[in-house]
RNA sequence: GGGGGAUUAGCUCAGUUGGCUAGAGCGCUUGCAUGGCAUGCAAGAGGUCACCGGUUCGACUCCGGUAUUCUCCA
């Protein structure tokens, strides 16, 4: 059975149990400041589970992607070496949501492994939850006598709390799980040891596939426990897992999921992947999983970059890099060939990544080779070290100055420096690396303190839309503090206050309680929770309170929303339909757009798209918006964001139903005509293949126009309205150039007649060509232009140049090479002993020439007279 | 969000206790050589040393700030 087989499989099974299909979640989370990535299948329901919203089926099924970086089994350093764990993965999964239990998910899980899919039963073991006195939890009996049903009693195991029991969070809807294991060991070892003393014991051939939890429990504040009105399902099984289960191999990497990958690999290094634990095999399994999350991150709109949800991209990418440069002996960036390999083979279950496949090759090809200019530089920065260094060690603080500053990774340094024979200091590596996370972890520590409830419905109903006011009352609120500065979030039964999505920032604006008004300073979503940010809290939190907008902030937002999406319409009119966006802001000031396109926006472009903006202004569209169902929508041909969740019933922004439909939850104007006028403020590139247009509209577009005016009427002033301005500066310019080139002949000519005279007045002391002036000079530099330009027209000599230079004293000191070596005549060293002291200052250069410079001028005759008694 | 770097010729980069007429390689222009090309030789152009302020007799160099950018951590 192949992998696409198998998954369908399980879609189609579920289906006959009454579930509805439902896409895969991006697997970027927005609007939830605890998660960067999904990491279960259940995120997407997390709002169901917390009553926040009313599921729109009760039976549910999908595959969904998921990214798992860090925690305990998941390490990324990790992935790679062994044969089962990833960073993305697919999770099969099938929810109840208040309606079927333990019954039916714990006989269809049976079902479809043993009757679909097949596997043999007696391989299979199941754990169930064996209780907790602490937690006053009974056994999972329930789950045990519906297991008995299909499996022997002495395959049934008990598992504790650690296992399984699952919690979403510290508070929260929580229950037992049942997991499924399965032995994939021959039989001979089979027979040698029992598989059940194998199960949870990270034995790479006995491991979990499916995890079912029964969420019957909400674990409160004050960690008790109560039981739940409706009760949910919530599996998990991983796809790669369960068909490698399926397809009878020792290694995930053995499947057809990974197979074409490694393949493509194996043909682009002309090297053979065998499976084994040596680092080439590894290279090549890291590669084969790497590629993944970086392909289906970057697809959904996740760009690599330097903090953050990108910056874990980043290091994916670059950890793959790392192993192909160190162990598959490829200098040259390789990971992008990749990206149409998968793009094809997931073009049916994750069509975003075909859909973009050109764009997300450039962006891993850049950053890839980003990141080979970083280790070019950082291997010359080590061996460089390594040319100077006294000892045959690298000190700790210097391989982590290699690695944080340069970007260097620890174990590149410590491969270099073994194949030099030179050992590492690691302890003081991690010791550095330590003091590094200590620093970051202090300055970001945000203490968040708990909600206190008034009103226990916690729904928050966003009027926003229609109303720029409303009476409500706050039904919970919070302190937190970050950086040593308190700010309080409120929640509202109901507001007007937009939250910070979609790019559109939240609102601004006061609320009123008995009088009493309180500025909110931010509004943003938390999941579905719109948090209002304000400094301090009203006397009287529990009394109404009227909630307004800053009216004139949000008129502004709205307009430059509205001409985002005029805009974003022309741009794929002009430059072609593979616009797509890539980031958006939108405030009361301005409007930014990154969209994907590959060369830079040229001026006819820029003015062909202003100019369709201005027009579809100026046509004064109605701008209608209507909910619909998703499907609907998508007839209607409206444009949706990759990377972005969206719901069943969506709102569609529509401005001229040929022009521009666009799914947005985002505030805007009546008509087109409101916006006024539209003009572009800057376009440039942001990342590879991305491109960021600003611009701004209504009054503001209007400012703007007038200072470019104004400033364009001041050029003219300032050349007296000359006819042609542009052709006047040009002239102007030209001229300038010409003039500096003449001053500058002129100036030398001056200095070659002061030179020529200066030369009639060597005089001969000791033998030696002795020049001593005090001059008029203009700068400090004249001095030396003197002596360079004297030193080939005399020889054998020793030429010294004074002069006031604005109060202050300026020599300059040379000495003919012959001279330095035969009399030891130096003069820095003469410069610092006899002539600073006379004029109070100090001085220095080379042996055969140094400069001085004092506070005292009037001493320069002497300084002449000094030097020449000495020679 | 916190830390550490970097910013010098069109590009890649040197510049060693503050004083070197700011350099190298590649590229560019011109000339010469070779039947042509690859190329070789020679000459030349090209720099507000990111910006602003400070310390100093003197700052590419030291100090503070700003901008841009790289990098690590969260």
């Amino acid at each position: 059975m192949t992998a696409p087989e198998i998954r369908q499989q399980f879609l189609d099974f579920f289906v006959s149990k009454g579930h509805h299909i439902v896409p895969s979640s991006p697997i970027v989370v927005k609007n939830d400041p605890t998660l960067l990535f999904t990491n279960a299948g259940m995120n997407q329901f997390k709002d169901y589970f917390l009553g926040n919203r009313a599921p729109a089926w009760k039976r549910v099924a999908d595959t969904q992607k998921c990214l798992r970086v860090s925690g305990k089994h998941n390490d990324l350093e990790e992935v790679g070496i062994d044969t089962y764990h990833h960073t993305m993965f697919e999770m099969l999964g099938n929810w109840s949501f208040g309606d079927y239990f333990k019954k039916e998910a714990i006989d269809w899980s049976w079902e479809l492994l043993t009757e679909v899919y097949k596997l043999p039963k007696d391989r299979l073991y199941v754990t169930v939850f064996e209780g907790d006195a602490k937690e006053n939890l009974e056994k999972d009996q329930e789950a045990f006598d519906f297991w008995k049903q299909h499996v022997p009693e002495d395959r049934i195991l008990m598992g504790n709390k650690k296992d399984n029991f699952w919690e979403m969070g510290d508070t929260g809807p929580c229950g037992p799980c049942s997991e499924i294991h399965v032995d994939c060991r021959p039989d001979e070892e089979r027979a040698k040891v029992d598989g059940k003393t194998l199960v949870n014991a990270d034995n790479p051939q006995v491991i979990e596939i499916w995890n079912n939890v029964f969420m019957q429990f909400n674990r409160l504040k004050d960690r008790s426990l109560e039981s739940l009105p409706a009760k949910h399902v919530d599996t998990g099984m991983g796809f790669e897992r369960l068909v490698r289960v399926i397809q009878g191999k020792f290694s995930n990497y053995d499947t057809d999921i990974f197979s074409g990958t490694i393949q493509h690999t194996e043909q682009l290094t002309h090297l053979k992947y065998g499976g084994t634990d040596n680092k080439q095999d590894v290279a090549f399994r890291v590669i084969a999983d790497h590629i993944r999350a970086i392909c289906f991150t970057i697809a959904d709109g996740q760009l690599p970059a330097n903090t953050g949800a990108g910056y874990v991209i980043r290091r994916i990418l670059r950890r793959a890099v790392r192993y192909y440069f160190s162990f598959l002996e490829q200098k040259k960036p390789l990971l992008h060939e990749l990206v149409p390999v998968l793009a094809q083979q997931f073009a049916n279950v994750f069509p975003e990544l075909q859909q973009q496949v050109d764009f997300v090759k450039k962006v891993v090809f850049e950053e890839e080779n980003n990141f080979l200019r970083t280790l070019d530089s950082g291997i010359r920065r080590i061996e460089d070290f390594m040319g100077n260094a006294k000892q045959k060690s690298i000190d700790g603080r210097t391989a982590f100055e290699l690695y944080d500053t340069y970007g260097f990774p620890y174990d590149l340094t410590s491969l270099i420096a073994a194949e030099n024979s030179f050992s590492v200091d690691e302890k003081g590596f991690e010791a550095a690396m330590k003091e590094q996370k200590d620093r970051s972890r202090a300055a970001t520590e945000l203490d968040m303190g708990d909600w206190t409830i008034l009103d226990e419905n916690p729904a928050s109903t966003f009027v926003g839309y229609e109303l720029s006011e409303t009476h409500t009352s706050v039904t919970k609120y919070r302190k937190i503090k970050a950086k040593g500065k308190e700010q309080y979030q409120l929640v509202l039964a109901q507001t007007p206050f937009y939250a910070e999505s979609g790019g559109q920032v939240g609102d601004t604006g006061t609320l009123s309680f008995n009088g009493e008004s309180i500025t909110v300073t931010d509004t943003k979503k938390e999941n579905n929770l719109i948090v209002h940010f304000v400094d301090k809290l009203p006397a009287d939190v529990t009394t109404s309170v009227k909630a307004e907008i800053n009216r004139n902030n949000r008129l502004n937002t709205t307009l430059n929303h509205s001409a985002t999406h005029l805009l974003h319409a022309a741009l794929r009119q002009v430059l072609g339909t593979h616009v797509a966006q890539k980031g958006s802001l939108v405030n009361p000031e301005y409007l930014r757009f990154d969209f994907s396109h590959f060369a830079k926006v040229t001026d006819e472009e820029l003015a062909q798209i202003e100019d369709i903006v201005n027009e579809k202004i100026r046509a004064n569209i109605p701008v209608v918006i209507k909910e619909m169902p998703k499907d609907e929508a998508m007839q209607l041909g409206a444009m949706a964001l990759f990377g972005e969740k969206y719901g069943d019933v969506v709102r569609v922004v529509i401005m001229d139903p040929a022009y521009s439909v666009e799914l947005c939850g985002g505030t805007h104007i009546g008509a087109t005509g409101e916006l006024g006028l539209f003009k572009f403020t800057s376009e440039g590139a942001v990342a590879a293949g991305v491109r960021r247009i600003e611009a701004v509209t209504g009054g503001n577009a209007l400012t703007f126009v007038n200072e470019q005016l104004q400033q364009l009427k001041d050029i003219k002033a300032a050349i007296k309205n000359a006819k042609e301005p542009v052709k006047a500066i040009e002239t102007l310019i030209q001229d300038k150039a010409a003039l500096e080139k003449q001053l500058e002949v002129l100036e030398q000519e001056k200095v070659r007649q002061l030179s020529a005279s200066l030369l009639q007045q060597v005089e001969q002391v000791n033998g030696i060509n002795f020049l001593g002036k005090v001059v008029e000079a203009g700068s400090a530099d004249a001095l030396k232009q003197l002596c360079f330009n004297l030193k080939n027209e005399i020889s054998n000599h020793v030429l010294l140049f004074a002069a006031n230079i604005a109060g202050k004293a300026n020599v300059a000191l040379m000495i003919s090479d012959n001279l330095v070596a035969e009399k030891g005549l130096e003069a820095p060293k003469i410069i610092k002993e006899k002539i600073a002291p006379l004029i109070k200052g100090g001085g220095g250069g080379q042996k055969s020439f140094a400069t001085a410079g004092g506070q005292e001028a009037g001493q320069l005759q002497q300084v002449i007279a000094q030097v020449k008694g000495m020679l």
